[in-house]
RNA sequence: GCACCCGUAGCUCAGCUGGAUAGAGCGUUGGCUUGCGGAGCCAAAGGUCGUAGGUUCGAAUCCUGUCGGGUGUACCA
């Protein structure tokens, strides 16, 4: 419908005027029509013609079009456009055609969460594990097979921090003593372990020494895959308490990851990728370490193998990507990470660009800002003194049992993804556990609230007619059905953009243009009682859609 | 020093590939109320879009300077 009314306007233009026009129709004010286009305005710049004289010209010939309504001049030279309600009731699309989406086909890696085995997951992992799962199901819904993936350190100093203090704790190397652990306190004992490894490496010349050579250790294990010595023992099954701990986290979530790309992995194949193309000129060796100049690029310099001969992240970045493509193929790959590294992930892809400038093209780097309290309370994993993912969801969880009386989870997590999801992503956000449990305002429950209640009205009805025709709309119903109509433009705009947040600004408008339109018209009993109801079907399906792209749980009663 | 990001109502944010009177929630003030789930609706107050220029018929949106805040800047991740 849209397209159809583009594409008659580019030949009104093209007719009256004999000029190509880029046209692109906005959804203006409701006071003005359901669509408006500005190509009059180019187009006096180009012919150096009245605008509105170009408008009129142009509206005049689109008033023959059986799908409009009307066609009116306005202001400086808009041309606003009204279509019939029938043809408005024609461009409802609640669920897309995959098959003809923008990623038709498309083979997607989406990388995203990142945490590092042997340390906890706090906030900003709960926030970028919410947002990629939008991501993926935006990708999803446009055609696309996604896979999801993880990267995370599984050797590195962090790890030579913690195992001292597993070690430590245990009263030696005794793998034999891990039997004992209960499963439910694995997880909490490995942070505190790596919270004092981390206080004895900067508090103690000799802790820290041992760390050292621990860490040392723990490369050769892995690079050997020697599981057979006491200390080998220790650090395997510690890294799958890590995984396990991971995957029931994830899982709480609603989301699930087809793969973990320990560093370990990815090392080796930096490592070789790094030397070939030192070889080649694109990495230089400087100060017995091996970088790349970013200078020449407006970038700075960065270290990929460092003097000892060791990858750094830089290295492992490169084998990350090498081994994504390795066993994908991808398309496109997505990599969602925090903005304290857009700089080094620069750095790190234009080196990769001279060897292999087809995987940069397919790759984007997406970052967002911190979580912060309101309040603020920093975030810092290395004392320990930070926000948790789960001390997120406990105060979001007491917040909501305060607000409502009990602790009901699709509310919990509905509230918590919609409060991250809504704000754009990039900068900071803040935080609020009450605001974002709130019965009214912009919030998560608000919205699966008005979808229980719009499920409640179809229930109570003694029937209703999925096909009822919508024509003859009163002011109130067409106004809602404009609002619905404007989805499936919302999703693609989310989609294209990569920002999920636009579908809760509109999610909460339709909400509210619901609210108003049902505040004012009765709908079971009335002498429209078939229309009325299509229209509830339709936005009821609308916002469950919407909250289920986002991940958030829309049952039918609450 | 250099690079990147951010600065919109008291607070939290939309709006940013330029377009019609700058929008919403919370908070504040006032109204609706035996309702098809009122977790709602209506209304009011509240903004030099950090600031100064520039480009343009038109700038919160693009460009430059400037102020303020944040991040990054060689062997951490």
């Amino acid at each position: 419908m849209k397209q159809e009314l583009e594409q008659a306007i580019t030949k009104a233009a093209k007719d009256l005027f004999a000029l190509d026009v880029r046209l692109e129709l906005t959804r203006p004010d409701e006071q003005f029509g359901d669509y408006a286009t500005n190509v009059a305005l180019q187009l006096g710049k180009q012919l150096n013609k009245n605008p509105r004289e170009i408008a009129d010209a142009i509206a005049k010939e689109l008033t023959g079009l059986s799908l409009l309504e009307k066609s009116e001049v306005a202001g400086p030279g808009f041309i606003n456009l009204t279509l019939s309600d029938h043809a408005l009731a024609g461009t409802v699309q609640v669920e897309t055609d995959i098959a003809t989406g923008e990623y038709a086909d498309q083979s997607v890696v989406l990388e995203y969460s990142d945490p590092n085995p042997f340390k906890v997951l706090h906030a900003g992992h709960l926030y970028q594990t919410i947002f990629g799962e939008a991501v993926a199901n935006l990708l999803v819904r446009a055609g696309a097979v996604v896979h999801r993936v993880n990267f995370g350190g599984d050797v590195g100093l962090h790890v030579g921090k913690t195992m001292w203090a597993i070690v430590q704790d245990l009263g030696g190397e005794s793998p034999e003593k891990l039997a004992t652990m209960p499963k439910a306190e694995r997880s909490e004992w490995m942070a505190k372990c790596y919270v004092k490894g981390t206080n004895a490496y900067e508090e103690d010349d000799a802790s820290k020494q041992q760390i050292i050579d621990l860490n040392k250790r723990i490369y050769q294990i892995v690079s050997d895959g020697e599981h057979d010595s006491p200390l080998a023992q220790i650090y395997w099954t510690c890294r799958q308490w890590s995984y396990d701990y991971f995957d029931e986290f994830y899982a709480s979530v609603g989301t699930h990851f087809e793969r973990y790309y320990p560093e370990s992995e990815t090392a080796p194949l930096g490592i070789e990728a790094v030397k070939e193309q030192l070889q080649k000129g694109v990495y230089q060796e400087s100060d017995g370490a091996v970088v790349f100049k970013g200078e020449p690029y407006g970038l700075h310099t960065r270290v990929f193998i460092n003097s000892h001969g060791l990858p750094t992240y830089e290295a492992k970045d490169v084998g990350l990507t090498l081994a994504k493509w390795r066993d994908y193929h991808f398309d496109r790959t997505i990599i969602i990470t925090g903005n304290d590294i857009i700089e080094y992930m620069k750095v790190v892809l234009k080196s990769i660009e001279q060897f292999e400038p087809e995987l940069v093209a397919r790759t984007t780097h997406v970052t967002h800002g911190q979580v912060k309290l309101r309040g603020g309370v920093k975030m810092s994993s290395r004392k320990g003194n930070f926000l948790r993912a789960v001390d997120v969801l406990d105060m979001v969880a007491e917040a909501s049992q305060e607000t409502t009386g009990e602790r009901n989870n699709d509310v919990v997590l509905g509230a918590i993804k919609y409060a991250f999801l809504k704000q754009r992503i990039g900068p900071d956000i803040i935080f609020d556990p009450k605001e974002s449990v709130a019965i009214e305002g912009n919030s998560g429950p608000y919205l699966q609230y008005a979808h229980a209640r719009a499920r409640s009205i179809l229930a109570k009805a003694v029937e209703h007619k999925k096909t009822a025709e919508l024509a003859d709309l009163t002011a109130d119903e067409r106004s809602l059905l404009r609002k619905i109509t404007e989805y499936s433009e919302v999703v693609q705009k989310a989609t294209a953009d990569l920002m999920p947040h636009h579908i809760c600004t509109y999610l909460y408008e339709l909400a509210q243009k619901f609210n108003q339109f049902y505040e004012h018209n009765r709908v079971i009993g009335d002498d429209r009682e078939t229309e009325r109801l299509r229209l509830v079907d339709l936005y009821a399906s609308t916002l469950k859609s919407g909250l289920v792209l986002l991940g958030i749980a829309a049952p039918e009663r609450l």
